[in-house]
DNA sequence: CGTCTGCTTGATAATACTCAATTACCGTGG
DNA sequence: CCACGGTAATTGAGTATTATCAAGCAGACG
């Protein structure tokens, strides 16, 4: 699979689904190249974890199908989802020692891992890449800061209705016609509850809720239908 | 002040008290003389709105002296602060449109502003400086995220008490020979409950408790003595 | 010295959590 | 294909925590 021995191989990112968005989208063919030669493909099934909450940062990666968390827990052991990554994401702690957050593949995934020390070294001879991970993580930084918003200022019933307008536009696919917007969960109940700061409970009956009024629809344990889009975002405020 | 007409002046950047912390640590006396022709200083009074939600983000700065808060509000008017700025804090949203908070200074404060296209200019034309920029930022992101644990998992009297130590991280001042440490607050109570996603009576109430229990010492409205930091440390989880 | 604002304290209500039981779903093997 | 078992999700009852509303207090400042 790599043409790690030819010094300026045809590189299979060429083919790679996410080559336009990633960071690696500025690079011209040689730095792509390059890039190539340090990093390699991973597959991951889902439940698999690729890093533990404080361990020695090793790698990061670029996603390039399926969807992670990463994750933190509290001492006395509950769970906190930091955030969700999808494909093209950036994923991992550049140029820091130690990885703050716990990261698990909620989905089977396919990942484009590079030692962290490598990359690093890339990243601080080629400024257009690092400039693509500046950009990336100021964005990164402004979709938390809207996240801690939601866990300190809102109820219960405006964090799912905020929930699952955003898993529907990340993830939703909208059926011909229609308004209505199918979302296939990545998620469990308990990590829904994990990443919006509630119980599972209180997850569950808030999207009992949501279906008896109308808004939602809960075909499968795994799939979601936004019904009235207008009225979960009253209801998120 | 400026001595913007000289080429390249001498700079009263050299004179900067966060000259060797701040991002432009490791630019050389030529860079540092250009950006110095793009910037200038400026005083804020506390109280005084930097930048609003929302709005164009036309400029970005350096914290130069004084505690900045970062905030936004949610649909039914509720604050959440996002973040605090101090000395050395580089503050503003560099290649985005809009400010995605709102910028007030809490105390008096000296800051060193730059318009932002010309900043995103710069910065783009200088990767050391851009590179620097990014491991803030990175740090940045780690803080919120630990900020997210605080907001969606901990109760009342956990959030309080690590607020104090974080507090007291940032701003303590030791008491010659005691173990005691005194901070000076940049915020009222109200603030407080703003960071930690609260209201102003449940933190009135978590102070009052510590104090009951030794743990702290509450000689003014804006001061704080933190008595037992290994009691809070527990209380902290 | 009085007023104003910010903080504290108290009483009550609402929201979400905890614990417990039941139901639904999904994969497995017969 | 259906029955079974295990896991995940829902529902219910009761409780705890925090928010809300209201009153009182105190320190800052004119």
């Amino acid at each position: 699979m790599h043409d790690t021995q030819n010094p300026l191989p045809k590189s299979y990112c060429d083919a790679c689904a996410i080559r336009n968005r990633a960071i690696c989208a500025d690079l011209d063919e040689r730095e792509i190249a390059l890039l190539n030669g340090i990093g390699r493909r991973r597959k991951l099934s889902a439940g698999e974890q690729l890093m533990w909450e404080g361990d020695e940062a090793v790698l990061v990666a670029n996603v390039i199908e399926g969807v992670l968390k990463l994750s933190s827990h509290s001492a006395d052991g509950k769970e906190q989802i930091l955030g969700l990554v999808y494909p093209s994401d950036f994923l991992g702690r550049p140029f820091g020692k130690t990885s703050p957050y716990g990261v698990e593949a909620l989905t089977d995934a396919h990942i484009c891992v590079f030692e962290r020390t490598d990359f690093d070294r890339f990243a601080r001879e080629h400024p257009r890449l690092e400039h693509k991970l500046l950009e990336r993580t100021l964005s990164e930084l402004d979709r938390t800061r809207r996240w801690m918003l939601l866990l300190g200022r809102m109820n219960a019933e405006q964090k799912v209705a905020s929930f699952l307008l955003e898993m529907a536009e990340r993830l939703g696919t909208n059926q011909a016609s229609g308004p209505e917007t199918t979302v296939s969960l990545p998620l469990s109940r308990q990590q829904i509850a994990d990443v919006l700061g509630l119980t599972i409970e209180t997850v569950s009956r808030q999207l009992t809720r949501l279906r008896g009024a109308g808004a939602i629809d809960l075909p499968s344990r795994r799939e979601i239908v936004l019904r009235d889009t207008a009225d979960l975002e009253s209801r998120a405020g």
